[in-house]
DNA sequence: AGTAAACCTTCCTGTGGCTGGAAGGTCAAC
DNA sequence: GTTGACCTTCCAGCCACAGGAAGGTTTACT
């Protein structure tokens, strides 16, 4: 299969793909004519990274995926344990974009948005306002 | 003022003042040894800076926001036109985050997570789970 | 047989917002 | 005079790609 081809049936782009290559991942075999030929074994590998990907992983954290979806003798603790890491992690930018989305829709709430050039979101970017 | 100073003065890191002023955020005079010397006006800058970069604002952003912030006949309609849109962005990305938190919750829940090679999260990457 | 399009290749650059480090100049204290 | 803390510029690297140039290959249609 053509990089078209296997960009297609993953879901990512043929640039991501080549990247991919280039950083390890996936390694498909070579045509004559230089072409990259991707197997059905390639394309899960692919769809793999697509949707892990799309979950929020890192490509490292992929790759130890990868390698765990491989290991016909791996634990499940061990995959658990990095998406529970993850989990974790999501939890913790969930919060801190609550706490900004706090902060600015009180600002907001306080500007009165007209032609008046007082206003306090600039205020308190300039740090002469009273929100912490 | 040194840099080190406006450093500790502003919260932002030294090597991250000299990056704004690469970019023209801010402009330091120089003294006679070449060393950057900042004014009381410039550490109200960097201060400026580091409060709406905190709060999600990005450089360009903030560059907008300084050039309203030093402009006497601004509107405040402006400065809530550009923290309006930031709220929705904020909200877009919380929301994101939040159904991958379901999702992945989802998945950790019914890992066993122990010592079994069999594990649903895997099986989900792989893309034989139920999950859509 | 010619040609146009759609595909593929490699290689280089740029993105955002810094961060780290090398190599060297300056200054204050002892 | 020398140590150490500060400062300077410049170059490279981070992540995860995206864009584009320059050129080769294949396919389809005249």
């Amino acid at each position: 299969m053509n990089i078209g081809i296997a960009s297609e049936k993953s879901g990512l782009p043929s640039k991501t793909i080549r990247y991919y290559e280039d950083i390890g991942l996936v390694r498909p075999a070579r045509t004559d004519n230089g072409y990259r030929d991707y197997s059905v074994a390639d394309i899960h590998r692919l769809r793999f990274l697509q949707r892990s990907r799309s979950l929020g992983f890192s490509v490292d954290e992929c790759r130890q995926l990868l390698s765990l979806y491989h290991d016909r003798n791996r634990e499940s603790a061990d995959v658990k344990a990095i998406a529970e890491a993850k989990l974790v992690e999501i939890d913790r930018k969930i919060a801190e974009l609550a706490g900004l989305r706090h902060l600015l829709h009180h600002l907001v709430e306080h500007c009165h948005g007209d032609e008046r050039p007082d206003c306090p979101i600039i205020d308190e970017l300039a740090g002469e306002g009273m929100v912490q």
